[in-house]
DNA sequence: CGTATAAATGTTATGTTATAACATATTAAT
DNA sequence: ATTAATATGTTATAACATAACATTTATACG
């Protein structure tokens, strides 16, 4: 797990995701265009995830985006590309933690301090699920709600 | 994998469904009023997932209820107590396979006939992977898209 | 019994999430 | 420069879900 959760030097987290990002993009001719790039660093802002109508209420604020398929749009490419991930039982999304690595993320979600934190060891477990039965997994979700470490701690000293 | 793919004897297996839940509720001082268990029984139908709202339309097929709460509590109640599942992929729900067993499934999505299968040894495997890292789990969501053993078969014959 | 309490249902209204369909503009390829 | 592909702008609406409050039905228990 990147350990979002910990304390950690955010403002190089998210320069690290951002040119990690902008590299894949120009590696593989995708357009990260204004509002895909900004779309990104709205996630990029906390380790949260964001609804696509949160995400464009701050496009709009910037000038960017004032209509939902404009939203969806980012969102969706970003989706597409491994640039971000969507959490399907909080109909929402965070920025991908290690964009460029193939993977089946599982998603932390703790109900504490609402951060999403991210594995990238689901694939292969998912395939040993699936195998017994013959089911072969296209996609494979994976998210848990719970509370991490941190917060358990602070609520311990209560 | 009860493996709901495959062909088998659907109206005993409805039934077998049906008579845990009733005897489950009547151990558990559960109601399983009418439009409770009409859902239930709607939702058995197949083994495929419904929307709240197409659950609804059945129901008012049969003077049941009309309004979409009706429909969410009657679904919510089945899904609080492990009669259903909802599915987060699909903003929809299905019959539990195994009502009486305490689980976290897995859920197995054929995006060929759209049936959706269930498997219960997810849990632990959740437990594990989070282990590591502290994070205490409450929920665990494990859903895969894919194609079953049949749907593939059949391919394979075009 | 009856009456208090809790549980479930009925109803109105609205909130939230998401996409279809089509027009326009921008970029890339030749 | 022209074409083709990609991205953006816009309108409208579809699909999913719940808050809030009124009424009815079941249950508990004096």
């Amino acid at each position: 797990m990147q350990n979002v959760f910990a304390p950690h030097d955010h403002a190089s987290c998210t320069q690290s995701a951002l040119t990690t990002v902008e590299r894949a993009c120009a590696e593989r001719g995708l357009r990260l265009t204004p509002i895909r790039k900004r779309t990104l660093e709205i996630l990029l802002e906390g380790h949260h995830a964001l609804g696509a109508y949160d995400v464009l209420q701050k496009l709009s604020d910037d000038g960017l985006a004032d209509k939902p398929p404009m939203a969806y749009r980012a969102l969706n490419f970003l989706v597409e590309h491994g640039f971000a991930h969507r959490v399907e039982r909080l109909n929402a999304y965070v920025a991908c933690a290690h964009p460029d690595a193939d993977h089946t993320p599982a998603l932390w979600i703790c109900s504490d301090c609402h951060k999403v934190a991210e594995t990238a060891q689901a694939a292969e477990l998912g395939q040993r699920l699936g195998q017994d039965d013959g089911f072969s997994i296209n996609t494979l979700t994976i998210e848990a709600e719970g509370s991490c470490q941190q917060c358990r701690g602070e609520r311990a000293n209560d």
